[in-house]
DNA sequence: AGATTGAACGGTTTGTTGATTATTCAGAAA
DNA sequence: TTTCTGAATAATCAACAAACCGTTCAATCT
């Protein structure tokens, strides 16, 4: 069935056209259909419903993402701090500039994390095999030993959460939410009881 | 002014018996007026408008919680991390309840937050206040050395920032919720370095 | 047969109108 | 004069109708 997939992946384009262009709630599956040469029920035999294509979009967009960031999660010559640091910036400024620069980019995560809550816990659950990968590998190297990796990872994702949905930021700019999330990171790393105190840790630079 | 500070309290005892039955939306002023034997108009003379009743409302009653929180925060014979513990679990256990048992509390809060953001910097502010006091006491203690309380204090906001928005639960229970911010606690003291790996911490008992 | 259409269905959104209500203020009461 | 009233105002809400659009499916085409 290639040609099949084609014809997924013809509408996922003409789809993702629409959508930045106009918004979800803007684009009807009649203008869809047009542009794939289709009439509109048609749509119905290669994807469930509209909701679906939008899904579809994002699931591409973000696994690129999490092939990104895996790469970051296990750079070498980069000790676990900086992995983890390199990681968690890279999910915050994503999200910022989704919501500075693409509107309709974000209209869209908001429909589906509102339609779809599961699609919301997918990417929790990636990113999260990505964080456990990098405790991984940090205890190969003896950087880091939690106990317990699975549950570790899941609250690295509880503390970070505020970097992750812009209606809590309140206005906050970019450099202020950079300056709270090396914060947390740091305490995260190092907690607050003292033992040794290790080395001193660099300051965001903006 | 004594008289008229005693009418601003009929006006607020009046306008929480209306929101507590039937809601903020659902009560008129007129019906305050009405509960205060005066004209809706002079309810004016008294506060700006309805929204700064329900503020007034909401503040007297958070500043109770505050009180109580302060006195956890340096209660004597628990540790630091007990401490801390205590009151992120009451901040938790305040806002979980709110939002299960008293839905009227909970749209007030929201229509609040909305309308009013600088009343939830406020509280943020306040609890912060309480969290440098007790970061001040460990380090009396000689429990915690945090080098900037003020900072750190922020810090520990950030990274319990998900404790304090029911919109970010998605169905999690009680139990699991204290789970998580057990372990959040966990990570915050401790941190993900070995250094002197700290004794055993308890689990949560539900 | 299998693939495709497009009209029909039903749920949602949009636009409109009328009522409700927060707020104001000219004047009455004290 | 100062305090208060309540009708007037303007903004918001609720209810209803019309239009729209996602989805389905009987009919048509290949």
């Amino acid at each position: 069935m290639a040609e099949k997939d084609n014809i997924r992946e013809q509408i996922v384009q003409a789809a993702k056209k629409r959508f930045s262009h106009f918004g979800y709630a803007k684009t009807t599956m009649a203008e869809v259909a047009t542009d794939c040469a289709m009439s509109p029920g048609n749509l119905y035999r290669f994807y469930p419903g509209k909701l679906d294509i939008a899904e579809a979009i994002a699931t591409e967009d973000y696994s690129k993402h999490l092939e990104h960031m895996r790469k970051l999660a296990v750079t070498p010559g980069k000790d676990a701090r900086q992995r983890l640091h390199d990681l968690l910036f890279e999910e915050l400024r994503r999200t910022y500039h989704k919501l500075e620069k693409d509107p309709r980019a974000y209209e869209m995560a908001l429909v589906i994390s509102r339609e779809r809550p599961e699609f919301a816990n997918w990417m929790l659950r990636e990113e999260r095999k990505i964080l456990i990968e990098l405790l991984d590998e940090a205890e190969r190297r003896g950087e880091f030993t939690p106990e317990d990796k699975e549950f570790t990872a899941e609250m690295v994702q509880a503390a970070t959460m505020k970097f992750r949905y812009p209606q809590l930021w309140s206005k906050l700019t970019l450099p202020k939410l950079e300056r709270e999330l090396e914060g947390v990171i740091q305490l995260l790393i190092n907690g607050l009881c003292p033992k040794a105190r290790a080395g001193h840790q660099r300051e965001v630079a903006a």
